[in-house]
DNA sequence: TATTGTTATACTCTATAACTATA
DNA sequence: TATAGTTATAGAGTATAACAATA
Protein backbone atom coordinates (compact mmCIF):
# COMPACT_ATOMS: atom_id res chain seq x y z
CA UNK A 1 0.00 0.00 0.00
CA UNK A 2 2.00 3.08 -1.38
CA UNK A 3 -0.68 5.39 -0.86
CA UNK A 4 -0.06 8.14 1.82
CA UNK A 5 0.05 12.07 1.06
CA UNK A 6 2.06 13.88 2.80
CA UNK A 7 -0.60 16.44 4.98
CA UNK A 8 0.10 14.99 8.22
CA UNK A 9 3.26 16.90 8.89
CA UNK A 10 2.40 20.81 9.41
CA UNK A 11 -0.11 20.33 12.52
CA UNK A 12 3.07 19.70 14.71
CA UNK A 13 5.68 21.61 12.60
CA UNK A 14 8.69 21.20 14.84
CA UNK A 15 8.29 18.91 17.90
CA UNK A 16 11.04 19.15 20.64
CA UNK A 17 15.06 19.27 20.03
CA UNK A 18 14.74 17.54 16.72
CA UNK A 19 16.14 19.84 14.19
CA UNK A 20 18.13 18.26 11.72
CA UNK A 21 18.31 21.83 9.74
CA UNK A 22 20.31 20.61 6.86
CA UNK A 23 20.30 16.56 6.76
CA UNK A 24 23.61 14.99 6.21
CA UNK A 25 25.56 17.00 8.84
CA UNK A 26 24.99 15.47 12.26
CA UNK A 27 26.94 12.33 12.84
CA UNK A 28 24.38 9.12 13.15
CA UNK A 29 24.88 7.08 15.48
CA UNK A 30 24.83 2.87 14.40
CA UNK A 31 23.98 1.77 17.49
CA UNK A 32 25.11 -1.66 17.45
CA UNK A 33 25.33 -2.29 14.12
CA UNK A 34 29.10 -1.49 13.23
CA UNK A 35 29.67 -4.77 15.76
CA UNK A 36 27.41 -7.13 14.00
CA UNK A 37 28.81 -9.74 11.61
CA UNK A 38 25.63 -9.60 9.14
CA UNK A 39 25.67 -5.54 8.69
CA UNK A 40 29.38 -6.05 8.12
CA UNK A 41 28.57 -8.39 5.56
CA UNK A 42 25.90 -6.74 4.17
CA UNK A 43 27.71 -3.89 3.25
CA UNK A 44 30.72 -5.52 2.43
CA UNK A 45 28.37 -7.35 -0.29
CA UNK A 46 26.99 -4.10 -1.89
CA UNK A 47 30.43 -2.27 -2.24
CA UNK A 48 32.16 -5.74 -3.66
CA UNK A 49 29.10 -6.24 -6.11
CA UNK A 50 29.06 -2.42 -7.26
CA UNK A 51 33.37 -2.89 -7.98
CA UNK A 52 32.14 -6.13 -9.87
CA UNK A 53 29.72 -4.28 -11.99
CA UNK A 54 31.56 -1.69 -13.02
CA UNK A 55 34.88 -3.95 -13.59
CA UNK A 56 32.49 -6.61 -15.92
CA UNK A 57 30.33 -4.03 -17.38
CA UNK A 58 32.17 -3.87 -20.56
CA UNK A 59 31.23 -7.27 -21.32
CA UNK A 60 27.42 -7.04 -19.56
CA UNK A 61 28.51 -10.04 -16.99
CA UNK A 62 26.92 -10.33 -13.55
CA UNK A 63 28.58 -12.21 -10.42
CA UNK A 64 26.08 -15.09 -10.92
CA UNK A 65 26.42 -15.75 -14.26
CA UNK A 66 30.38 -15.65 -13.76
CA UNK A 67 29.66 -18.46 -11.23
CA UNK A 68 27.60 -20.28 -13.82
CA UNK A 69 29.89 -19.83 -16.60
CA UNK A 70 32.81 -20.58 -13.87
CA UNK A 71 31.25 -23.84 -13.14
CA UNK A 72 30.19 -24.96 -16.69
CA UNK A 73 33.58 -24.83 -17.47
CA UNK A 74 35.17 -26.14 -15.03
CA UNK A 75 32.82 -29.42 -15.27
CA UNK A 76 31.57 -29.78 -18.97
CA UNK A 77 28.35 -32.11 -19.71
CA UNK A 78 26.70 -30.42 -15.75
CA UNK A 79 23.16 -30.83 -15.76
CA UNK A 80 21.57 -27.72 -14.90
CA UNK A 81 19.88 -29.45 -11.26
CA UNK A 82 23.80 -30.02 -10.45
CA UNK A 83 25.35 -26.59 -11.60
CA UNK A 84 21.96 -24.90 -9.39
CA UNK A 85 23.23 -27.01 -6.13
CA UNK A 86 26.35 -26.33 -6.50
CA UNK A 87 26.06 -22.53 -6.62
CA UNK A 88 22.50 -22.20 -4.17
CA UNK A 89 20.69 -20.79 -7.32
CA UNK A 90 16.71 -22.77 -7.21
CA UNK A 91 16.44 -24.46 -10.64
CA UNK A 92 13.15 -22.49 -11.89
CA UNK A 93 15.46 -19.03 -11.29
CA UNK A 94 18.48 -20.64 -13.20
CA UNK A 95 16.28 -21.13 -16.37
CA UNK A 96 15.59 -17.69 -17.48
CA UNK A 97 20.03 -16.93 -16.44
CA UNK A 98 20.67 -19.68 -18.52
CA UNK A 99 18.46 -19.09 -21.01
CA UNK A 100 20.32 -15.74 -21.38
CA UNK A 101 23.59 -17.28 -21.37
CA UNK A 102 22.85 -19.49 -24.29
CA UNK A 103 21.01 -16.31 -26.19
CA UNK A 104 24.51 -15.11 -26.24
CA UNK A 105 25.86 -18.13 -27.60
CA UNK A 106 28.31 -18.60 -24.44
CA UNK A 107 26.82 -21.72 -23.13
CA UNK A 108 24.74 -24.37 -24.82
CA UNK A 109 22.35 -26.97 -23.47
CA UNK A 110 22.88 -30.37 -25.33
CA UNK A 111 21.06 -33.95 -24.44
CA UNK A 112 22.68 -36.18 -22.00
CA UNK A 113 21.90 -39.93 -21.55
CA UNK A 114 19.09 -38.98 -19.11
CA UNK A 115 16.66 -37.51 -21.60
CA UNK A 116 14.84 -35.65 -18.78
CA UNK A 117 18.14 -33.33 -18.38
CA UNK A 118 20.37 -31.36 -20.71
CA UNK A 119 24.20 -31.47 -20.36
CA UNK A 120 25.79 -27.89 -20.54
CA UNK A 121 28.52 -26.73 -22.27
CA UNK A 122 30.67 -23.82 -22.78
CA UNK A 123 30.57 -22.78 -26.62
CA UNK A 124 34.36 -21.47 -28.18
CA UNK A 125 32.46 -18.09 -27.54
CA UNK A 126 32.13 -18.79 -24.35
CA UNK A 127 35.67 -20.00 -23.68
CA UNK A 128 37.33 -17.36 -25.02
CA UNK A 129 34.69 -14.58 -23.05
CA UNK A 130 36.00 -16.66 -19.71
CA UNK A 131 39.42 -15.64 -20.52
CA UNK A 132 38.96 -12.28 -20.66
CA UNK A 133 36.47 -12.56 -17.77
CA UNK A 134 39.08 -13.96 -15.81
CA UNK A 135 41.54 -11.13 -16.16
CA UNK A 136 39.02 -8.88 -15.45
CA UNK A 137 37.91 -10.61 -12.06
CA UNK A 138 41.57 -10.89 -11.29
CA UNK A 139 41.89 -7.01 -11.08
CA UNK A 140 38.62 -7.03 -9.52
CA UNK A 141 40.11 -9.51 -6.42
CA UNK A 142 42.86 -7.47 -6.38
CA UNK A 143 41.08 -4.29 -6.10
CA UNK A 144 39.66 -5.75 -3.03
CA UNK A 145 42.28 -7.10 -1.57
CA UNK A 146 44.33 -4.14 -1.89
CA UNK A 147 44.17 -3.25 1.74
CA UNK A 148 45.14 -6.91 3.11
CA UNK A 149 47.87 -8.86 2.99
CA UNK A 150 47.73 -12.46 1.64
CA UNK A 151 47.31 -13.83 5.19
CA UNK A 152 44.86 -11.57 5.92
CA UNK A 153 42.52 -12.49 2.79
CA UNK A 154 43.29 -15.96 3.19
CA UNK A 155 41.42 -15.80 6.52
CA UNK A 156 39.09 -13.18 5.58
CA UNK A 157 37.88 -16.45 3.02
CA UNK A 158 37.74 -18.35 6.26
CA UNK A 159 36.18 -16.79 8.72
CA UNK A 160 33.14 -16.07 5.79
CA UNK A 161 32.86 -19.74 5.11
CA UNK A 162 33.25 -20.59 9.02
CA UNK A 163 30.37 -18.23 9.23
CA UNK A 164 28.14 -19.75 6.59
CA UNK A 165 28.54 -23.16 8.31
CA UNK A 166 27.46 -22.13 11.75
CA UNK A 167 24.74 -20.01 9.98
CA UNK A 168 23.82 -22.88 8.15
CA UNK A 169 24.21 -25.78 10.57
CA UNK A 170 21.04 -24.13 12.25
CA UNK A 171 17.85 -24.79 10.37
CA UNK B 1 12.72 -13.05 -23.65
CA UNK B 2 11.46 -16.38 -21.25
CA UNK B 3 9.89 -18.04 -24.24
CA UNK B 4 11.29 -21.42 -24.99
CA UNK B 5 10.08 -24.39 -25.31
CA UNK B 6 11.63 -27.81 -24.57
CA UNK B 7 12.23 -29.58 -27.96
CA UNK B 8 15.31 -29.24 -28.95
CA UNK B 9 16.77 -31.92 -26.75
CA UNK B 10 16.11 -35.27 -28.16
CA UNK B 11 17.82 -34.41 -31.69
CA UNK B 12 21.63 -34.89 -29.72
CA UNK B 13 20.04 -37.13 -27.00
CA UNK B 14 23.24 -38.48 -25.41
CA UNK B 15 26.38 -36.46 -26.23
CA UNK B 16 29.49 -37.86 -25.60
CA UNK B 17 31.02 -38.53 -22.11
CA UNK B 18 28.64 -36.29 -20.16
CA UNK B 19 26.33 -39.08 -18.52
CA UNK B 20 25.10 -37.67 -14.97
CA UNK B 21 22.96 -40.31 -15.02
CA UNK B 22 21.11 -39.15 -11.71
CA UNK B 23 22.33 -35.55 -10.85
CA UNK B 24 24.07 -34.71 -7.72
CA UNK B 25 26.23 -37.22 -7.15
CA UNK B 26 29.63 -36.37 -8.82
CA UNK B 27 31.31 -33.84 -6.81
CA UNK B 28 31.24 -30.52 -8.58
CA UNK B 29 34.30 -28.67 -9.48
CA UNK B 30 33.58 -24.50 -8.38
CA UNK B 31 37.06 -23.94 -9.86
CA UNK B 32 38.48 -20.53 -8.59
CA UNK B 33 35.31 -19.62 -7.15
CA UNK B 34 36.29 -21.05 -3.48
CA UNK B 35 39.55 -18.66 -3.89
CA UNK B 36 37.38 -15.40 -4.39
CA UNK B 37 36.45 -12.84 -1.90
CA UNK B 38 33.11 -12.10 -3.29
CA UNK B 39 32.15 -15.37 -3.66
CA UNK B 40 32.69 -16.21 -0.16
CA UNK B 41 30.89 -13.12 1.03
CA UNK B 42 28.03 -13.83 -1.36
CA UNK B 43 27.61 -17.78 0.12
CA UNK B 44 27.84 -16.02 3.85
CA UNK B 45 25.51 -13.58 2.91
CA UNK B 46 22.75 -15.66 1.96
CA UNK B 47 22.89 -18.06 4.45
CA UNK B 48 23.68 -15.15 7.64
CA UNK B 49 20.20 -13.83 5.85
CA UNK B 50 18.14 -17.10 6.17
CA UNK B 51 19.37 -17.57 10.07
CA UNK B 52 18.39 -14.06 10.44
CA UNK B 53 15.00 -14.60 8.63
CA UNK B 54 13.94 -17.56 10.74
CA UNK B 55 15.23 -15.88 13.86
CA UNK B 56 12.95 -12.21 13.28
CA UNK B 57 9.89 -14.80 11.40
CA UNK B 58 8.28 -14.91 14.81
CA UNK B 59 7.82 -10.75 14.63
CA UNK B 60 7.89 -9.91 10.50
CA UNK B 61 10.98 -8.08 10.40
CA UNK B 62 13.44 -7.79 7.75
CA UNK B 63 17.43 -6.78 8.21
CA UNK B 64 16.54 -3.78 6.97
CA UNK B 65 13.88 -3.16 9.16
CA UNK B 66 15.81 -4.31 12.19
CA UNK B 67 18.53 -1.51 10.85
CA UNK B 68 15.89 1.00 10.52
CA UNK B 69 14.70 0.33 13.62
CA UNK B 70 18.25 0.76 15.62
CA UNK B 71 19.02 3.75 13.58
CA UNK B 72 15.87 5.74 14.47
CA UNK B 73 16.11 4.42 17.87
CA UNK B 74 19.97 5.41 18.47
CA UNK B 75 18.70 8.98 16.93
CA UNK B 76 14.97 10.06 17.62
CA UNK B 77 14.43 13.03 15.47
CA UNK B 78 16.54 11.99 11.99
CA UNK B 79 14.89 12.68 8.79
CA UNK B 80 14.62 10.19 6.11
CA UNK B 81 17.33 11.25 4.39
CA UNK B 82 19.89 11.14 7.09
CA UNK B 83 18.55 7.42 8.03
CA UNK B 84 19.23 6.27 4.41
CA UNK B 85 22.53 8.22 3.94
CA UNK B 86 23.46 5.76 6.94
CA UNK B 87 22.32 3.02 5.77
CA UNK B 88 23.12 3.90 2.07
CA UNK B 89 19.04 3.37 1.20
CA UNK B 90 17.60 5.31 -1.78
CA UNK B 91 15.82 7.77 -0.41
CA UNK B 92 12.81 6.72 -2.51
CA UNK B 93 13.31 2.77 -1.65
CA UNK B 94 12.83 4.18 1.69
CA UNK B 95 9.70 5.41 1.83
CA UNK B 96 7.81 2.78 1.28
CA UNK B 97 9.92 0.92 4.04
CA UNK B 98 8.74 3.51 6.75
CA UNK B 99 5.13 3.18 5.54
CA UNK B 100 5.33 -0.11 6.64
CA UNK B 101 6.70 0.53 9.66
CA UNK B 102 4.39 3.53 10.62
CA UNK B 103 1.56 1.39 9.24
CA UNK B 104 2.34 -1.27 11.61
CA UNK B 105 2.82 1.53 14.50
CA UNK B 106 6.67 1.02 15.08
CA UNK B 107 7.72 4.39 13.87
CA UNK B 108 6.40 7.80 12.96
CA UNK B 109 6.44 10.75 11.12
CA UNK B 110 6.40 13.90 13.41
CA UNK B 111 7.33 17.16 11.74
CA UNK B 112 10.28 19.22 12.12
CA UNK B 113 11.66 22.55 12.07
CA UNK B 114 12.77 22.27 7.93
CA UNK B 115 9.02 21.96 6.98
CA UNK B 116 10.26 19.64 4.11
CA UNK B 117 11.51 16.92 6.12
CA UNK B 118 10.17 14.41 8.63
CA UNK B 119 11.11 13.76 11.76
CA UNK B 120 11.46 10.21 13.11
CA UNK B 121 10.26 8.59 16.39
CA UNK B 122 10.18 5.31 17.45
CA UNK B 123 6.49 4.53 19.23
CA UNK B 124 6.41 3.28 22.50
CA UNK B 125 5.52 -0.12 20.65
CA UNK B 126 8.53 0.11 18.48
CA UNK B 127 10.71 0.72 21.33
CA UNK B 128 8.58 -2.15 22.96
CA UNK B 129 9.59 -4.31 20.11
CA UNK B 130 13.34 -3.35 20.18
CA UNK B 131 13.61 -4.62 23.44
CA UNK B 132 12.62 -8.12 21.96
CA UNK B 133 14.78 -8.15 18.68
CA UNK B 134 17.51 -7.14 20.81
CA UNK B 135 17.55 -10.02 22.51
CA UNK B 136 16.69 -12.29 19.17
CA UNK B 137 19.38 -10.60 17.71
CA UNK B 138 22.05 -11.44 20.51
CA UNK B 139 21.32 -15.31 19.61
CA UNK B 140 21.23 -14.48 16.41
CA UNK B 141 24.98 -13.11 16.44
CA UNK B 142 25.98 -16.16 18.59
CA UNK B 143 24.92 -18.21 16.16
CA UNK B 144 26.62 -16.82 13.35
CA UNK B 145 30.09 -16.64 15.87
CA UNK B 146 29.39 -19.75 17.19
CA UNK B 147 32.38 -21.01 15.14
CA UNK B 148 35.04 -17.81 15.92
CA UNK B 149 36.50 -17.15 19.21
CA UNK B 150 36.21 -13.54 19.81
CA UNK B 151 39.40 -12.15 18.62
CA UNK B 152 38.45 -14.22 15.15
CA UNK B 153 34.85 -12.72 15.16
CA UNK B 154 36.28 -9.16 15.81
CA UNK B 155 38.70 -9.85 12.75
CA UNK B 156 35.99 -10.87 10.52
CA UNK B 157 34.20 -7.45 10.84
CA UNK B 158 37.58 -5.76 10.38
CA UNK B 159 38.59 -7.59 7.37
CA UNK B 160 34.88 -6.99 6.01
CA UNK B 161 35.23 -3.44 6.35
CA UNK B 162 38.20 -2.99 5.33
CA UNK B 163 37.32 -5.18 1.86
CA UNK B 164 34.22 -2.44 1.54
CA UNK B 165 36.59 0.50 1.65
CA UNK B 166 38.46 -0.86 -0.71
CA UNK B 167 35.93 -1.58 -3.32
CA UNK B 168 34.30 1.92 -2.52
CA UNK B 169 37.70 3.76 -2.92
CA UNK B 170 37.44 2.48 -6.76
CA UNK B 171 34.51 4.42 -8.27
C1' DT C 1 6.36 -42.31 -7.66
C1' DA C 2 10.25 -39.36 -8.18
C1' DT C 3 13.16 -36.28 -10.88
C1' DT C 4 14.43 -32.65 -14.65
C1' DG C 5 13.36 -28.82 -16.69
C1' DT C 6 9.97 -25.48 -17.16
C1' DT C 7 6.24 -21.85 -16.53
C1' DA C 8 3.95 -18.63 -13.77
C1' DT C 9 3.89 -15.79 -10.01
C1' DA C 10 5.13 -12.86 -6.10
C1' DC C 11 7.92 -10.24 -3.05
C1' DT C 12 12.05 -7.81 -1.95
C1' DC C 13 16.09 -5.00 -3.10
C1' DT C 14 18.17 -1.77 -5.98
C1' DA C 15 18.25 2.11 -9.27
C1' DT C 16 16.68 6.23 -12.04
C1' DA C 17 13.74 9.92 -13.49
C1' DA C 18 10.47 13.21 -12.46
C1' DC C 19 7.22 15.52 -9.58
C1' DT C 20 5.68 18.67 -5.08
C1' DA C 21 6.44 21.52 -1.47
C1' DT C 22 9.38 23.77 0.76
C1' DA C 23 13.92 26.28 1.42
C1' DT D 1 18.33 27.04 -7.62
C1' DA D 2 18.62 23.27 -4.37
C1' DT D 3 16.76 19.96 -1.01
C1' DA D 4 13.23 16.45 1.30
C1' DG D 5 9.99 13.50 0.44
C1' DT D 6 7.39 11.16 -2.86
C1' DT D 7 5.65 8.55 -7.02
C1' DA D 8 6.31 5.56 -10.78
C1' DT D 9 8.85 2.26 -12.96
C1' DA D 10 12.20 -1.17 -14.17
C1' DG D 11 15.58 -4.89 -13.37
C1' DA D 12 17.54 -8.45 -10.70
C1' DG D 13 17.47 -11.99 -6.72
C1' DT D 14 14.91 -15.16 -4.31
C1' DA D 15 10.95 -18.21 -3.29
C1' DT D 16 6.94 -21.51 -4.06
C1' DA D 17 3.53 -24.16 -6.62
C1' DA D 18 2.35 -26.71 -10.42
C1' DC D 19 2.94 -28.88 -14.90
C1' DA D 20 4.91 -32.19 -18.91
C1' DA D 21 8.33 -35.42 -20.13
C1' DT D 22 11.01 -38.95 -18.55
C1' DA D 23 12.87 -42.20 -15.22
Amino acid sequence: MPGRKRMARRHAARARGASPGRAGLKKVDLGHLPNLIGYAIRRAQIAVFQDFQRSFAKFNIRPIQYGVLTVIESNPGLTQTQVCAALGIKRANFVPLLNELARRKLAERRGAVDQRANALYLTKKGKLLMRKLRELNKMHERRLAAGLSGKERAQLIRLLNRTRNAAQSHP
